[in-house]
DNA sequence: TAATTATGAAACCTTTTGGTTTTATTTTTA
DNA sequence: TAAAAATAAAACCAAAAGGTTTCATAATTA
């Protein structure tokens, strides 16, 4: 795995590897070999999805001692959802108004609440 | 592509240039011919992502006289936001709470769906 | 300090992926 | 009906993915 190409948030949760590794690591940060002893294949093996995630920004590791901890970076998956956002209209005709809705409002709200505290009616 | 392995979901989106089709797919259906005109490679070559993306049934071919006509069938990308939606927690401390309140009386309404704490994959 | 533990790195292997070119087959249409 | 158009299918290829084993290195601990 020559690492040298930059890994794609949709390729990195393609593997279901990597997808249980992303579960594991989002109950609790763990190193390298707490998380490879949930696999059958190799520690080796389970390093080497762990630098794709890594590459891909939803991971990092702190070495600490002789031990790395790898902790969940789960903030590359918003752009997964945001492609996803685009073709839930096709499958949900139902409430995607109100959550399209919702959401716009986190947005803003996540931009006003540094300014403002009370609604401005 | 020897076409035997049933397609995961989440490994036909991995590709851009499915998700491209995707995308193109969602706006109007169209033949292989039509589809293959906006990519650099042969149509050869998108005719195997499109067996890829039907393999996952993200689409399906209908055949019209001497044309096949392709369809999007963006149901299956429910459960790649499914499996988002546990993730979503982690970057969203605000409105997640109400979010999944909307969602899961979605589901509720869709099918009786039971609140998932873990991603099933 | 010597053995153990935890990880990193290199070399290698097999299958899958993503692409090509070539050769049919089936409908239209000139 | 012959030519053109649209697709399908087969054979092939290089590179990437996912794995292995083997060897090396840095912290711990008995």
């Amino acid at each position: 795995m020559p690492e040298t190409a930059r890994h794609d948030v949709f390729q990195a949760i393609a593997d279901p590897t990597r997808r249980k590794l992303l579960q594991l690591l989002s109950e609790k940060e763990m190193p390298i070999g707490a998380l490879a002893a949930h696999f059958p294949i190799s520690r080796t093996a389970v390093a080497k999805h762990l630098a794709i995630l890594s590459d891909a920004s939803l991971i990092s590791g702190k070495k600490t001692g002789r031990e790395k901890i790898y902790v969940l970076h789960p903030e590359p998956l918003r752009e997964v959802k945001e492609w996803l956002d685009y073709y839930e209209r096709f499958w949900d005709n139902k409430l995607s108004m109100l959550k399209h809705l919702v959401e716009s409002g986190e947005e803003q709200s996540l931009k006003e609440t540094e300014t403002r505290k009370k609604p401005n009616h």
